[in-house]
DNA sequence: TTGTAGGCGTTATCAT
DNA sequence: ATGATAACGCCTACAA
């Protein structure tokens, strides 16, 4: 295994300028600088990031929490696309990535957490899909032992940025074109999780919209629950003129519980998963890229290790109809 | 940041007699063992893995290699699960992993790939819908520098195991069953990807099956497709009795160019994916639990990695029907 | 059975 | 500008 040492000698230099070189730190020769990336090429030389994280606690590994629930795969797309946008941006900055799930955490301290993400040699972490509900997450952000990003969140402190889509607005804009071009008036609403961030933002969205088009509105909340839509849907759906999901997942169990009642009702969903492709009609939703958000993120955590205070960050989104055939091309 | 030196200090022992507490080494004394162990809970000690794996090679740090195409997202939901039934497994393992993806080694020399994993301090790698054009990986496997698992890949050799389901025995299964269910003659069979190792295994499936049943049979490579599978439908579907796929994707694409042709086949699909729930008919398919072929795979790695020779590991797996209301519950 | 000391591959702090 | 040298936290002969 050929080490800096071997470069060094290679090259006829210390091992200490050869790190210099390595690092980009100033104060070296042009000359010396040819020397040693001379050697590098020529022996392959990659520096062992593991010494380089044990030598310096600057050096950074990132942590990805994903709050995967293994049953529903319109989760798991998302998730999949969050955890490749981040461990492909993070080998563009040169950063080492573990991947961890929210459910290792389980009946853990916080203390124990943060024990575990040191003894990793973590500097920062991503979460992604917390909900108000993480206790312990929560307070491993307020300590701000590890700089961190929260994905759809709106957590931000020195050490911790916030990264998503405007929801509030988000929500309003699917709801409102659904809305009006079906000319409806008496809305149901399904909302996400009880407890989660989004759900909230979302919401106010759609109060907005209530108010501003002077509508009538029947929340319920769907926990993200297909099955939950679809028994709220066929609860209350009959006597409603449209059905607006927080979540494509729920819209799908909408629409199907639509189908079997034999009712028209417009849809509209969130998130623009690929599956909303797959159920034969065709709504409005939410299309987000996951996974340029995911990077994003990770460029943002990059931003913190190197002592940038934390801020708020929005993305994009653009209101789309998944159709099967543009799906499976 | 609580070190081994503390807990040593703390215990009123010798830094090299914690570590031996630490690794279950022989010739500790159970009274040295207690104390260690009480200065461990006391300080509520984590050994930084990155220092122990820098110290020893041994120590395994292990790589997950997914070959994942971000566009379909039925592949998502078996690399999502493998992902997540394989850091599970490591975490109770207490093995370091790092996930990357078939696409950072674009381009890449064996030598590039094994100096980048080396870096990285990588012991073992496990590999996920590896195919036969991916030269690379095939070439690291050979060449032995690092513990390795191929799931669905025969590939063994001393420091190789290879792990999946018995393609061609259940590929014959579920097309037997349709078939027998459905009284069928003339079989339009969609195979997988060219290059694919469980493509031929299945191939080898069906045709022991259709010698068995004196079956005819027109074999087309859908490249798990479903676009393709759509097509290939299309053409050559209508004087067939059944479209066996050897893929569930594919499946759903066949069953779909069927509907819009208004005549019915029976169609069976393979892999058990949740997305078949959704697509309104219900299929036979194959069903595997990828999330626990994962954890077997990362076992498989450890007993490797402690230096047990590669060997060919079988795992189960049942024919279903996938429902949609089995699905959101 | 326990402790001492050298080393893993880097980074970082000093002299030089 | 360059080069020794001491950490970083842990493992492991080897010595006691």
């Amino acid at each position: 295994m050929v080490s800096i040492k071997d470069v060094a000698k290679h090259a006829g230099v210390a091992i200490s300028t050869v790190s210099k070189v390595l690092n980009n730190y100033p104060n070296v020769s042009e000359e010396t600088k040819i020397k040693v990336n001379t050697a590098v090429e020529e022996l392959n030389f990659v520096p062992n990031s593991v010494a380089a994280a044990l030598s310096s606690k600057r050096t950074g590994r990132v942590a990805l929490l994903v709050n995967l629930s293994v049953k529903t795969q319109a989760v798991d797309e998302i998730d999949m696309q969050y955890i490749h946008g981040a461990i492909s941006k993070a080998m563009d900055l040169n950063l080492d990535v573990i991947t961890l799930f929210f459910s290792m955490f389980k009946d853990r301290t916080v203390e124990e957490v943060t024990r575990y993400l040191q003894s990793q040699s973590i500097a920062g972490i991503i979460i992604y899909g917390l909900s108000k509900e993480d206790k312990v997450l929560h307070e491993l952000i307020v300590r701000q032992e590890f700089k961190c990003v929260v994905v759809d969140a709106p957590i931000v402190n020195e050490n911790t940025s916030s990264i998503g889509i405007d929801h509030q607005k988000a929500q309003y804009d699917v709801a409102k074109k659904t809305i009006m071009d079906n000319n409806c008036r008496r809305v149901l609403y399904i909302a996400g999780k009880r407890n989660g961030y989004v759900t909230d933002e979302r919401l106010a969205g759609m109060r907005e919209l209530v108010e501003e088009l002077e509508l009538t509105m029947l929340v319920k909340n769907g926990e993200f629950s297909e099955l939950q839509a679809r028994n709220i849907t066929m609860k209350y759906g009959r006597n409603k003129d449209v059905v607006v999901c927080a979540s494509d997942l729920m819209a799908i169990g909408a629409m199907k519980a639509l189908t079997e009642m034999d009712i028209f009702r417009p849809v509209c969903g969130f998130d623009g998963i690929i599956l909303m492709g797959y159920v034969g009609k065709q709504m409005n939703t939410i299309r987000q890229d996951f996974s340029g958000v995911s990077e994003k993120a990770m460029e943002e955590l990059q931003q913190l290790m190197c002592g940038r205070c934390g801020q708020n960050v929005r993305t994009s989104y653009t209101i789309a109809r998944m159709k099967y055939m543009d799906i499976i091309c």
